[in-house]
DNA sequence: TGTATTTCTTAACTTAAGTCAACGAATTAG
DNA sequence: CTAATTCGTTGACTTAAGTTAAGAAATACA
């Protein structure tokens, strides 16, 4: 059996669709800024003028499901924050796809050559229609220039982050295929329903055969 | 075969030997304070009165081999720059030692539970005797209220070892065994001398016999 | 709606890692 | 410097994942 063995189709930034541009809007009751704000702060207290600074200047885009946010080679200019849908991270090694990392509501996707000079050695793809607010390595220096307390929230942000990421390369180091999966279903349940089973068992380091198995397995 | 079979000996912080505090010493001519500043400008230029600061404010200890700076269960209040020196980071899973991580000249150890309110759940052991900057929160904030442009530099460095890891974690999920070892005396050869190799075994996430039927596979 | 495609499961077989045990080599400690 | 421990390798056997192939179920889409 084969898995996703037609070509990947690009559609990248410039399929996006701009929902709105927050400079031209009355910034009150709406939802999409509240989720990125709300996001925020569970890390560093964000005060009202914060708020105003990153609602002014941030902008979200719309993705249909299929849609290639960033190709293997291609330089990496956007880092994306999900209020809605589902992003998935995946290398080509040997002609198949493997998948390292599903993103979904309330998280952030920061490619890992994001503003860097080397090009990117994997690909992002929506997996649903997908609303995000979308970051480039400008607009954060504007942000940073506008209101250098911005540095502080994203130092703590991202060292948040790199410990979680810690935790998580521990943990799929010490497991087993199995314990991986039974922690997966515990800890990201929805992505069950959400995404096929032959991308989980890749990003479980498996291939779909065993991840069949294991679900037999662990039914008794 | 057994390893490692006796508890772990507390040492940590108190057996620390405090080599120089360099609010007592002219800042000249010294081998250590450069071993930082050589580090942190790696990610962003460093001033001359930003690395006064941060040679004013750093601090040193010597560490003897078997020294554990961190033990599972217990708080985590310091960070490490490992000057000289090599420590691990491990887990105890069902009584075996569960090696994550190396870290040797030039790398920062940032316990995943650093600064925060939950108990750490891996160990942190010298495996030579080791030179190292200690880092607390207390001297942080310091830091960064003294010289608030230090975020700047924490947030791009945090970010750097964040896109590494994330390349670590994707490597780890696609690669075999076999591979995995491969890549690891490629990038890292003069572990292979500095570390036991059923240490070395379990940071690839395999069995110490395994590794040897490795070895032996790919010695044709 | 029906057909094509993708996805999931099962089976038989292969390969490699886990387990248990033994032994020699290297290292450490007294 | 010797004894004890730790470490690395090997062998025999077990277990689980990879491979190949086929077919059923679900999904997409024309």
């Amino acid at each position: 059996m084969r898995y996703e063995n037609k070509p990947p189709i690009v559609g990248s930034y410039h399929s996006a669709t701009v929902v709105r541009h927050y400079k031209d809007k009355p910034k009150q009751d709406n939802y999409m800024e509240n989720e990125i704000i709300k996001y925020l702060s569970k890390y560093i207290p964000i005060t009202k003028e914060m708020e105003d600074v990153i609602i002014e200047s941030g902008f979200i885009k719309s993705f249909k499901k299929g849609t290639i946010l960033l190709e293997e080679g291609k330089m990496s200019n956007e880092c994306y924050f999900i209020i809605k849908g589902c992003v998935r991270s995946f290398h080509i090694k040997d002609g198949e796809e493997k998948t390292t990392e599903f993103y979904t509501e309330e998280e952030a996707v920061t490619p890992s050559a994001y503003g860097k000079r080397t090009p990117s050695a994997h690909y992002l793809e929506c997996l649903e229609d997908t609303l995000s607010g979308v970051g480039t390595p400008e607009l954060e220096t504007e942000l940073y220039q506008k209101f250098p307390q911005l540095e502080s929230l994203t130092r703590a942000l991202v060292e948040a982050i790199m410990a979680k990421q810690q935790d998580t390369i521990d943990y799929f180091k010490m497991s087993s295929p199995e314990e991986r999966y039974l922690n997966f279903i515990k800890f990201r349940p929805n992505l069950i329903q959400r995404v096929p089973q032959h991308q989980i068992a890749s990003y479980l380091g498996i291939k779909p055969e065993s991840l069949s198995r294991i679900r037999k397995r662990i039914m008794k």
